[in-house]
RNA sequence: UCCGGAGUAGCUCAGCUGGUAGAGCAGACGGCUGUUAACCGUCGGGUCGGGGGUUCGAGUCCCUCCUCCGGAGCCA
């Protein structure tokens, strides 16, 4: 068998004999010419086979070719402008490796629920390819991201005892003697207590919400990357997070290029996405979404209308920052100048992406801690811990948490975020 | 949980004031030497989501249940 060569590196190959194995994403047929579209995960490669060039065996041997077979294809690569990826196989030999009859996910259109019951093939299709070689280059520009300024990973629980941000939107499961256990909604409070050891951390993994969120915006399980870090107050932490978010759709405007022209991603938008974003106090964009039409009040969080209608104002994403002490969690440091509010921030995506970071600086005195977690009626005896981080050392600290689906979905311009993971986890879906 | 929408061929859908169930695609077969979701011709394909009711007659009208989709709330 000739050299094997993936399909990206073929334009190396001109003019050598080759083998690739691969998967048929389609094939066309004039009678004495073929052609056979084949993917194996680097490219797709346009087969050539002429009738009159090629033995028998070998023309009879494409009529078993159908969507999905796999198959090992032998021929000389050649350079030709009507291919679309440049170059073309020559083809000379075809084996059969594994036969599809009927492949469910056909070029044709599908409905959403159809495709989902089918997410393991449709995965195999053109777009969805695309999707998640975006995804892997998101999450790689989060690992060199933090690793280029000195964070350290840290893997916090994903089973936890009751502690989080709110009960009630915990998925449960039973923990031997100990009573009930909860899958992990964030990992932050634990990464508290690893930055006081690490100085700047994060953790990176997926979390559980069991709110019963029937949205576009929303799964069961998702990805979550959370950097703390110590010494940050809550300008710090947001001059973090535009860098960030900044680098991460730099690295997918300059590595997956193709994967966005895939989808046909303007990639306009992304371009501007640069320092410094914008900032708006929470005041100012009560105010400036009444004048816009919108019938938020004050206290209340942002609704989903209202992140698209305040991120449309803007070129670039947003912070909207000092949020009401009422609509946030606990563990927000309140405000030294006003305690109705507290420091937190979140970060919304422009085009109507809405929400893709939440983050703030962290409550570091010892009694207002307590006291809030008083307030909210949160099991005191759990949060033991947590508390002696305020009494051994307690430090300035900030962090946020950035959801990888909603990131994705952004930066690849898809509406719905079931698209951007693998095998989305949904309320009414497990399978597959 | 609330509001709205949809269940008809393998898939996507049409089916009007109730009167013998339709199209495109997919599949099978045939044709075509540069196709790009190829194209052209022929053929097969149905418990109209389940149950009940009205009617001479229900895919169509009424009741009920189920499933799914979109959105809200909550949040990444």
């Amino acid at each position: 068998m000739p050299r094997e060569v993936g399909i990206q590196h073929l334009p190396r190959h001109v003019g050598e004999e080759v083998t690739v194995r691969g998967w048929v994403q389609t094939t066309r047929s004039s009678g004495k010419i073929a052609f056979v579209v084949l993917r194996d995960g680097t490219g797709y490669l346009q087969c050539v086979l002429s009738k009159a060039e090629v033995d028998e065996a070998v023309w009879e041997a494409l009529r078993q070719l159908t969507q999905e077979a796999s198959v090992a294809v032998t021929g000389t690569v050649r350079a030709d402008e009507r291919s679309p990826g440049g170059v073309e196989l020559g083809v000379t030999g075809v084996t059969l490796l594994g036969a599809s009859v009927d492949f469910p996910v056909t070029p044709k259109e599908h409905g959403t629920a159809y495709l989902l019951e089918h997410r393991h093939l449709w995965l195999r299709s053109r777009r969805q390819v695309a999707i998640m070689r975006v995804r892997h280059e998101v999450v790689q520009a989060i690992r060199d991201f933090f690793y280029e300024r000195d964070f350290i990973l840290v893997d916090t629980p994903i089973l936890t005892g009751s502690i989080g941000e709110t009960a009630g939107t915990l998925f449960e499961t039973e923990y031997f003697d100990l009573g009930t256990a909860y899958l992990a909604q964030t990992g932050q409070l634990y990464n508290e207590a690893a930055a006081a050891a690490l100085g700047k951390v994060y953790c990176f993994g997926p979390t559980f919400r069991a709110e019963k969120s029937k949205t576009r915006r929303h799964l069961t399980e998702f990805w979550m990357v959370e950097p703390e870090m110590a010494w940050y107050d809550s300008d710090d932490n947001m001059r973090l997070q535009e860098d960030f978010v900044s680098y991460i759709v730099a690295r997918c405007l300059d590595r997956r290029a193709a994967e966005l022209r895939e989808l046909e991603r303007d990639i306009t938008p992304l371009e501007r996405v640069t320092p410094p974003f914008h900032r708006i106090s929470y005041d100012d964009a009560v105010a400036k979404l009444q004048t816009l039409g919108s019938d938020l009040r004050w206290g209340k969080d942002l609704g989903a209308d209202d992140e698209t209608l305040l991120a449309n104002t803007f070129d670039r994403p947003v912070f909207v920052y000092n949020y009401p002490k009422a609509a946030k969690a606990f563990y927000m440091k309140e405000h030294p100048d006003d305690p109705r509010l507290v420091l937190a921030n979140d970060c919304l995506a422009p085009e109507g992406f809405g929400e893709i970071i939440g983050g703030s600086q962290r409550e570091d005195d010892h009694d207002r801690l307590l006291a809030r977690i008083k307030q909210e009626n949160l099991p005191l005896e759990a949060y033991g811990w947590y508390l002696d981080l305020r009494k051994y050392g307690s430090f300035v600290h900030s962090g946020f948490g950035l959801g990888v689906e909603r990131t994705v979905a952004w930066i690849c311009g898809i509406p719905h975020i079931r698209e951007a993971i693998a095998f989305p986890r949904m309320l009414t879906r497990l399978y597959p």
